[in-house]
RNA sequence: GCCACGGUGGAGAAAUCGGUAAACUCAGCAGACUUAAAAUCUGCCGGCCACCAGGCCUUGCGGGUUCAAGUCCCGCCCGUGGUACCA
C-alpha cells in the first residue's frame, strides 16, 4: 500500500471494484430482511449543491450501515426532472427545456457517482421520460372515473403584461418578477384531485407512523386542520337574487348572538350583485381583485371592506344584519362568507372598530370587565365564558350553547353540525409546457373527452423554447390538433400540465418495479413501503402528504397493498447561504451569487453593505436562506471533491451538524476533514509495516487495557448514535479513536490492541467515507469487501473495570471527585463522601442536611 | 398573520433520563522539527477576580419549579422552514 493518501487514485479504485461487483444492484430474491433506504429524488438544477451531498451522504451512511447489519437494501436514484427552473433557463440561454434538463441530469449523474453513493442505478427515472408519466396520465384518467379528479374554476395570479399565469415564487412583492406589474387575480377553469375525500383518513393515520418525526405529524395535522363546527343560512330576500340563503361556517357558534355583521368574499354572488348597481363597490371589489393569491399576502394585508347595502336576517332573533365584502375572506374556504361577532373574534373586533360597527358582548367570564377599547385575550375564550344577552342560551357554556343554538338552527332547518376541515382539494392543473400533459381532448360536439388508455402517453413535444408569455404548447399547432376519440371529428388538446407535484408522488413506487408495463406489479409490495426516507424539511407538509394521499388513492384502485409509503421519515435540516439581489429599473429580481459580491463588515463581524463585484454597484443582502437555483446561492460541492476527494466532502458533512439541523454553509474545517482521512491512511500503512497481529495477549497492562476499554467505549457510544441517526457524533467517535490508538502505549499487546481498534475504527467509518475504508480493510488484509464485514459490537470483557470516579458537589456546586468501588452500596458512597477531604471542608460547624447520591455519576451534599 | 423548529465559546458543535457545560473539530496563540517553507508533533485557548490555593459568573432575554436546569414550566426577543403555482 501507498505510504501517501492518494485520495483520487483510491476512490476510483474503490468505485471501479463496486461496480465491477455490481455491489449495489439489488432484487427480491434474498433471505435476508429487505431495507428500503429512499432519498428524495432532486431537481436537475444544473449541479449538486451542498444540500444534496447532505441529503444523499445521509441516505448512504444509512444504506451501508443497514447493509453490515444484514439487510437486503434497496437505495434508487431518479430526478425530478419536470418544473419551472428549465422554464426559466430556456428563456435565459434559448434552449429547449428537454436538453437543458437532459444536460443537467448527466452532469449531476456523474457527480454523484464520483461520491460513491450505494445506488442501484439500474432503477433510476427520470419524470420527463414518457415511460414514466404516461402513468401519471393513465392514473389521472382512473381518478377521473372514480370522480377523484374534477374539474372546477380556480384563482390564479396573472401578470397583465406577459399575459401569464405566474407562479408564487415569481411574485415579489406584489409584482411580476419578470415585468414588474402588478399582479391580479384571475379566475380559470382547472382540475382537482379530491384530497379532502382522504382528511380523515391522512389525519388519522399519523397516529399510526411512529417512525416520523412529531413536528412533521404535527404540521401535517394542522394543515388538514379538522374542526367541528355549524354550517348555517341567514336567510334573506333580495330581487333579483334566485338563492335566498347566505351560508357561513363557524366553530364558535355559542356567539352567534353576537353577530353584528356579515362579511362575504370579492368573488360572492351577493357581492358581484350589490356591485351592479354600485359603482364604488364594484370599484372596491375590483380593488379585492389586485394582488397575489398567496396565504402569506392575504393573511398580512390590512383587512379592508365595504357595506353591500343588503342584509340579511339573523335565523334566530329575526334582526336585519347588514352585509359587507371583506377583502380577508376567501372565497375558496368554505362558502366564501363569514359571521362577524366583533366582541369574541379578534379579527372581526379590528374589523368593527375600523368601521365603527356595534360590538355586543355575549360571552362573560366572572370578575373580567369587558370593554371595548382594546381586545383581550379572554373575550376568545372557549373555555371559560358563559353566555349573557343570549335570551334564552344564558347562562350556558360554549359546548351546551353550541348544542342547543344548532339544534335549534336544524328544527328551523337553517343549518347543522359540520365536520370542517382546513385543507383544500389539489388543483394539479398549469398552464405551463414543462410539465405532464393532462390527457383529455377538447371536442365540440362531445364535450371534455379521454385519451383512450392505449393511445397514452400523449407526448410532450421536445423542442419548444418558451418565451415567459404564456404556454408555448397553445401555440403548437401538431400538438393541440387532434381528432376527437369519440367522434372522430377535429378536436383540440388540452394544453394545461399537471403540478409537478403529482410525479414526486409516486416515483418510490416506481423504483421497485423497472419495466414494468403497468404503473406497478407485484415487485412494489415486496420492497414498500420505504424503510427510511430522507429528504429536506420543506417537504413536510406538501410533498408527504400528496405522496400519502397517492399512496391511498392506488390502494383503493387495487394497485398496491400498503397504506403508507414512508414507516420512517428523517427530515434533513436545509442547508443555508447568504442571499443577494438587486431591483432593476423595470422593477424584476435579479440574485447575485456570493461569489459575486464583496461584503463591507461591522467590528462585530455582520454584514454592513454589499456591492457587486462585476460594476460596483449597491446589492440588497437578504440574509441567510435556503440553497436554491432561483436564488443563485448555491454552493457546488465539486472543488471540493476535486481538491480533497468525495470522502473528505462525505465526511466534513456528517461531521458539520446533526442531520435535522439546519446548516449555515461555511467551508472552514474542510481542511480538518481531511488531515483526519489522511492521519487514517497512516495508521493504516503503520499497522499494515509493523505486522498486523490477530491474537490478543491472555492479559493486558493497565494502560493497554485503557486504551482499549475506551476504544470499545466510544464504539458502543457510535452504536448508540447511529440509531437515532445523529452521524456527527459517530464521526467524532472515530476521530476519538484514533486519537487512542495513537497514544497506545507500549507493552505486551500494543500491535494486537491496535489492530482489533483500528478494524473497529475502519468498519464504522466506512458508512461516512466508503472509498479509504474499503482500501484499508483489503490492504490490511482484514477481509475481502468491507460491506461484506459484520458490524463491530463492544466486548464486555473490554468495558470492565474495578473503581469508578464521581463527581462530588456541595449545594449542587462541583467541589472534587470521589473513587469507589463499581457497584458499590449507597450508603458507602454517602459514607467515602461525608468523609472525603473537600466534604470535610464544607461541614465545619455544620451537618448534612441531605445527601443525594446519583449511582455511576454523582453525590451531591446539602448543608 | 398563522403552523413548525431553532438560538450553547472567535466558528461548527457535544452534553442519551433533570446530574461535572463546552467532548470532537476549525480558527487563533506559543513552542518543537526544518537552511527555509509545507507537512507533522506538543502545549494553551468562555468571562471576571486572585500572588498562589482557589473563588465567582456564563447555554438569546425575564421569571419560576428543584438538592441539582442548556434540558422542565410561564412570558418575551431574534432567526429559519412551510403557508397550497419554487422544488
Amino acid at each position: 500500500m501507498q505510504e501517501k493518501y492518494l485520495a483520487s487514485e483510491i476512490e476510483r479504485a474503490a468505485q471501479n471494484y463496486w461496480d465491477t461487483a455490481r455491489s449495489f444492484y439489488v432484487n427480491e430474491n434474498s433471505n435476508k430482511p429487505k431495507y428500503y433506504c429512499l432519498s428524495m429524488l432532486p431537481y436537475p438544477s444544473g449541479k449538486l449543491h451542498m444540500g444534496h451531498v447532505r441529503n444523499y451522504t445521509i441516505g448512504d451512511v444509512i444504506s451501508r450501515h443497514y447493509r453490515m447489519r444484514g439487510f437486503n437494501v434497496l437505495q434508487p436514484m431518479g430526478w425530478d426532472a419536470f418544473g419551472l427552473p428549465a422554464e426559466n433557463a430556456a428563456m435565459q440561454n434559448n434552449v429547449p427545456p428537454a436538453k437543458w434538463t437532459y444536460d443537467n441530469i448527466a452532469y449531476m449523474k456523474h457527480q454523484l457517482q464520483s461520491l460513491g453513493f450505494a445506488l442501484d442505478w439500474k432503477r433510476e427515472l427520470a419524470t420527463c421520460d414518457p415511460e414514466y408519466y404516461r402513468w401519471n396520465q393513465w392514473f389521472f384518467l382512473r381518478m377521473l372515473e372514480k370522480g377523484i379528479a374534477y374539474k372546477k374554476t380556480q384563482i390564479v395570479n396573472w401578470d397583465p403584461v406577459d399575459q401569464t399565469v405566474l407562479a408564487n415564487e415569481q411574485v415579489i412583492e406584489g409584482r411580476g418578477w419578470r415585468t414588474g406589474a402588478l399582479v391580479e387575480k384571475r379566475e380559470l377553469p382547472g382540475y382537482y384531485l379530491a384530497i379532502t375525500k382522504y382528511a380523515d383518513e391522512l389525519l388519522g393515520a399519523l397516529d399510526d407512523l411512529p417512525g416520523w418525526p412529531e413536528r412533521v405529524k404535527a404540521m401535517q395535522a394542522n394543515w388538514i386542520g379538522r374542526s367541528t363546527g355549524v354550517r348555517f343560512a341567514f336567510p334573506y330576500r333580495i330581487d333579483g337574487l334566485a338563492s335566498d340563503k347566505l351560508w357561513v361556517y363557524t366553530t364558535r357558534a355559542d356567539t352567534l348572538m353576537g353577530v353584528t355583521f356579515c362579511a362575504v368574499a370579492a368573488e360572492h354572488p351577493l357581492a358581484a350583485h350589490a356591485a351592479s348597481h354600485n359603482p364604488t363597490l364594484a370599484e372596491f371589489i375590483a380593488e379585492c381583485k389586485r394582488g397575489s393569491v398567496m396565504e402569506a399576502d392575504m393573511a398580512t394585508m390590512e383587512k379592508k371592506g365595504m357595506p353591500t347595502g343588503l342584509h340579511v336576517l339573523h335565523p334566530i332573533t329575526g334582526a336585519q344584519i347588514d352585509v359587507w365584502v371583506g377583502n380577508y375572506v376567501l372565497m375558496s374556504y368554505g362558502d366564501g362568507a363569514v359571521m362577524g361577532v366583533p366582541a369574541h373574534d379578534e379579527r372581526d373586533f379590528a374589523f368593527a372598530k375600523k368601521y365603527g360597527l356595534p360590538i355586543k358582548q355575549v360571552v362573560a367570564v366572572e370578575n373580567l370587565e369587558f370593554s371595548t377599547d382594546a381586545w383581550q385575550e379572554w373575550y376568545a375564550d372557549k373555555a371559560a365564558g358563559r353566555c349573557v344577552d343570549s335570551g334564552k342560551y344564558d347562562g350556558l357554556d360554549s359546548s351546551a350553547a353550541i348544542a342547543a343554538i344548532a339544534e335549534d338552527l336544524r328544527s328551523m332547518q337553517l343549518g347543522e353540525p359540520q365536520v370542517h376541515y382546513r385543507l383544500r382539494d389539489w388543483g394539479v392543473s398549469r398552464q405551463r409546457y414543462w410539465g405532464c400533459p393532462i390527457p383529455l381532448v377538447h371536442c365540440e360536439t362531445c364535450g371534455t373527452v379521454p385519451v383512450p388508455d392505449a393511445d397514452l402517453p400523449v407526448v410532450l413535444p421536445q423542442d419548444c423554447v418558451p418565451d415567459g408569455s404564456g404556454n408555448p404548447l397553445a401555440k403548437r399547432e401538431d400538438f393541440v390538433n387532434c381528432s376527437c376519440p369519440r367522434c372522430g371529428k377535429p378536436a383540440r388538446r388540452e394544453t394545461d400540465t399537471m403540478d409537478t407535484f403529482v410525479d414526486s408522488s409516486w416515483y418510490y413506487a416506481r423504483y421497485c418495479t423497472p419495466g414494468a408495463d403497468a404503473m406497478v406489479d407485484a415487485r412494489t409490495n415486496y420492497w414498500m413501503p420505504v424503510d427510511q426516507y430522507i429528504g429536506g424539511i420543506e417537504h413536510a407538509i406538501l410533498h408527504l402528504l400528496y405522496s400519502r394521499f397517492w399512496t391511498k388513492a392506488m390502494r383503493d384502485l387495487g394497485l398496491v397493498s400498503y397504506d403508507e409509503p414512508f414507516k420512517n421519515l428523517l427530515t434533513q435540516g436545509m442547508v443555508l447561504n447568504h442571499i443577494f439581489s438587486r431591483r432593476n429599473a423595470k422593477g424584476s429580481i435579479e440574485y447575485f451569487a456570493p461569489e459575486e459580491v464583496e461584503l463591507k463588515h461591522d467590528d462585530g463581524g455582520r454584514v454592513l453593505s454589499a456591492v457587486a463585484k462585476r460594476d460596483g454597484e449597491p446589492v440588497e443582502y437578504g440574509g441567510v436562506g435556503t440553497m436554491s437555483k432561483s436564488k443563485r446561492n448555491g454552493v457546488d460541492p465539486q472543488s471540493l471533491i476535486e481538491q480533497y476527494g468525495a470522502d473528505t466532502a462525505r465526511f466534513f458533512m456528517m461531521f458539520a451538524a446533526p442531520p435535522e439541523q439546519t446548516l449555515e454553509w461555511s467551508d472552514t474545517g474542510v481542511e480538518g476533514a481531511f488531515r483526519f482521512l489522511r492521519r487514517v491512511w497512516a495508521m493504516g500503512h503503520q499497522i499494515q509495516s509493523s505486522g498486523i497481529v490477530a491474537q490478543l495477549p491472555a492479559t493486558l497492562s493497565a494502560d493497554l487495557a485503557a486504551t482499549r476499554r475506551e476504544v470499545h467505549l466510544l464504539l458502543r457510544q457510535a452504536n448508540y448514535d447511529l440509531t437515532r441517526f445523529q452521524f456527527n457524533t459517530v464521526a467524532s467517535a472515530t476521530m476519538k479513536m484514533l486519537n487512542a490508538i495513537e497514544k497506545a502505549p507500549a507493552g505486551e499487546g500494543r500491535g494486537a490492541v491496535m489492530t482489533e481498534c483500528f478494524s473497529i475504527l475502519i468498519r464504522v467509518l466506512s458508512p461516512i467515507t466508503p472509498h479509504i475504508c474499503h482500501a484499508l480493510w483489503c490492504d490490511l488484509g482484514y477481509g475481502d469487501d468491507v460491506l461484506a464485514a459484520s458490524w463491530p459490537e463492544p466486548v464486555e470483557a473490554a468495558l470492565k473495570q474495578d473503581e469508578e470516579t464521581l463527581v462530588l458537589q456541595v449545594n449542587g456546586k462541583v467541589r472534587g471527585s470521589i473513587t469507589v468501588k463499581v457497584g458499590a452500596a449507597k450508603q458507602t458512597i454517602e459514607q467515602v463522601a461525608l468523609d472525603s477531604e473537600v466534604a470535610q471542608k464544607f461541614l465545619v460547624g455544620t451537618s448534612a442536611k441531605k445527601v443525594v447520591v446519583v449511582p455511576g455519576r454523582l453525590v451531591n451534599i446539602v448543608v
